[in-house]
RNA sequence: GGACGCGUAGCUCAGCUGGAUAGAGCAACUGCCUUCUAAGCAGUAGGUCAGAGGUUCGAAUCCUCUCGCGUUCACCA
């Protein structure tokens, strides 16, 4: 029951009735991918607003103003429209009358949960690959936006229909658990009584390690290193693996975070999809043997012109080839995730989109360039990329030092301010702008801080019912026919606008809409609510009206869904009292 | 030097894939607590949308160039 596309559908009708009355031979099908029906930015004019003339003067040849003429009288007689005008440079506006907002009200409540259904998802499948850090540590404050943002956004998808997989892939092959091997190797003599100084630079100092140790000792006891090299490093690289992944899955479920797929790095390069990749490559002659250039400007300094395995990304709109082997003759960690995205597009049967940290943006065009020559352009990859969060303490920011190990990692920022706090600022900034984080303001109780601002809204609701002794799921719809006031029409109109939000944010993958969108709601119900302290006659408990009272609860019930169905989706506890 | 991103009120940021007079919060100033939570609300002030061209009925939004900030740049992951 979207208000929106209700009209939309009408205009559409009209359109095409337009069209055939008057012979005219225009391409139906573009019109109506630029046709649009909104809320116009100020509500003096009116409650919705459509282009149809604007986009059809190009095809009609007449001014738009002298087409949106033509057609008010149409849209006048459509049931609900109060009235209809025409201004600035040919926009349609239409008003809506009291009754419609108030029987939008009504199925607002009477279709609790499928009023803001649509069908934009209708089953799609869709793979969102998000967190995929290396599992050489715990998570750290680095990897929350884009475990935050990734969550959200895949339960968005979910949300309006997609079939959507979440994966983490682990990237356990590589130099860097050889490091993690080494590392763990220390703490483990270390934990047999050998005295360790210092964790050599290169290595990873990290405490958790100790546990690994530990582990290694009770399962191989004192004499692990009698065993072949490789075995001890194949050992020494299962436990470590296990006991980080372990951290990282708890981590995650205290974050509010399930994924559904883990992927393995070392089983894609084990298993065949290598060779599948290349032959389809090979096949599309997409790979050659040649010399790079190095990159102009500043050379690198030990750059050595070599001949090397090549896959043609630059066909793609990528930058320059590149190199799908390393000197020593191994895979390089393309040519492995060229291998695990064709995985994914064979797995998924749908799109993909990633979520990467600022740092790979290099990265992307070479991914988009094999994830089109893979599927021959039939799967669209959107990659997403989220900027810097700075961790501020009161202004200034934390200190924050690698190579002690001493990072903040995820579980404090958990433990300092909790999930619901940390999973809503960090999508209170577009993904792409850069994000100060302080522990300082996310947990003060004021304006300033938007959850507890939308926290607040929620829990103001629930105050109102209990002060009315009714519990909220007694609140029976009715006609609404007393809610006549601009304030209460005004929030209807604007819960209505959900589903269109709700809609906009998923097309965009865009989650931080949600955000804006609750704390707008929030402030039209706190001002609300500050009327009733001006003016007695809007208080939402009248006392000796009872009809009046039960109208008013149930719009403030509207509110409360609607900010819970929007908390949900981003994994937020609605909070009840505060 | 190349690539990508960003540049909107004093500060922090939205801006609905091109729409009407560019919007919030903070800070500043002025009001509102015997009342359903003042942890809030109302009002005032604040703008060359970095700059210059172009595209069209119409540009903060799209294209080109310039300036500034950030990330990144064979073989790492």
């Amino acid at each position: 029951m979207n208000v929106y596309k209700i009209y939309l559908d009408q205009l559409t009708q009209l359109l095409f009735n337009f069209k055939s009355d008057n012979n005219l031979t225009f391409d139906f099908n573009e019109i109506l991918t630029k046709l649009t029906l909104e809320p116009p930015k100020s509500l003096d004019h009116g409650d919705m607003s459509t282009n149809l003339a604007m986009i059809l003067s190009k095809y009609l040849s007449l001014k738009p103003i002298q087409i949106a003429n033509m057609f008010i009288g149409y849209i006048a007689k459509l049931p609900g429209v109060d009235e209809v005008n025409v201004a600035g440079p040919g926009f349609i506006n239409i008003k809506l009358t009291e009754k419609t907002w108030n029987s939008c009200l009504k199925s607002i409540l009477s279709n609790e949960k499928k009023w803001d259904a649509t069908d934009l998802g209708n089953g799609k499948k869709i793979n969102i690959e998000y967190i995929s850090a290396n599992p050489t540590g715990p998570l750290h404050a680095g990897h929350t936006r884009g475990a935050v943002f990734g969550d959200a956004l895949a339960s968005l998808l979910k949300e309006v229909g997609y079939e959507v997989t979440k994966e983490y892939y682990i990237n356990d092959a590589g130099s860097q658990i050889d490091k993690l091997v080494n590392s763990a190797l220390l703490r483990y003599e270390e934990c047999l009584g050998k005295k360790i100084k210092e964790i050599p630079e290169g290595l990873y100092p990290g405490e958790y390690l100790k546990e690994v140790g530990q582990k290694l000792v009770e399962q191989f006891g004192s004499d692990l290193k009698s065993n072949e090299p490789s075995k001890v490093s194949e050992l020494v690289r299962q436990v470590s693996l296990d006991v980080i992944m372990k951290i990282i899955r708890n981590d995650l479920l205290r974050l509010g975070i399930e994924m559904d797929v883990y992927t393995s790095e070392k089983e894609i390069i084990s298993g065949s999809l290598l060779e599948k990749t290349l032959s389809i490559l090979e096949d599309k002659d997409l790979i050659y043997k040649g010399i790079l250039d190095p990159p102009k400007g500043t050379k690198p300094k030990n750059w050595e012109e070599r001949e090397q395995l090549l896959f043609k990304s630059s066909n793609f709109g990528d930058d320059t080839d590149r190199a799908l082997k390393k000197s020593d003759g191994s895979w390089t960690y393309f040519a492995t995730d060229m291998a695990y995205h064709l995985d994914k597009i064979n797995r998924t049967n749908g799109n993909l989109i990633n979520v990467l940290g600022a740092d790979h943006i290099g990265y992307i065009s070479r991914i988009n360039a094999a994830v089109q020559a893979l599927s021959d352009g039939s799967i669209s990859i959107d990659t997403k990329v989220c900027s810097l969060v700075n961790l501020l303490e009161d202004g200034k920011p934390v200190k924050m030092s690698k190579r002690s190990g001493n990072f903040v990692t995820l579980s404090d920022i958990i433990d300092a301010v909790g999930k619901d706090v940390i999973r809503f600022i960090m999508l209170t900034r577009r993904n792409d702008q850069s994000l100060d984080f302080d522990f300082k303001k996310v947990t003060e109780k004021s304006k300033d801080n938007p959850v507890f601002y939308v926290q607040y809204a929620h829990a103001r609701c629930n105050s109102i019912f209990k002060s009315a002794n009714v519990l909220e799921k007694d609140l029976l719809a009715d006609n609404f026919s007393n809610l006549t006031t601009k304030e209460e029409i005004e929030l209807i109109k604007f819960i209505s606008l959900w589903p269109r939000s709700l809609e906009l944010a998923a097309k965009n993958h865009e989650p931080h809409r949600l955000c804006y969108y609750l704390i707008e709601l929030s402030s039209l119900f706190h001002s609300l609510w500050n009327k009733g302290k001006d003016d007695q006659s809007f208080k939402f408990i009248i006392d000796n009206n009872k009809k009046l009272t039960n109208s008013r609860l149930c719009l403030v019930k509207a509110v409360a869904m609607t900010i819970r169905k929007g908390l949900k989706i981003l994994s937020i506890e609605p909070v009840l009292e505060m």
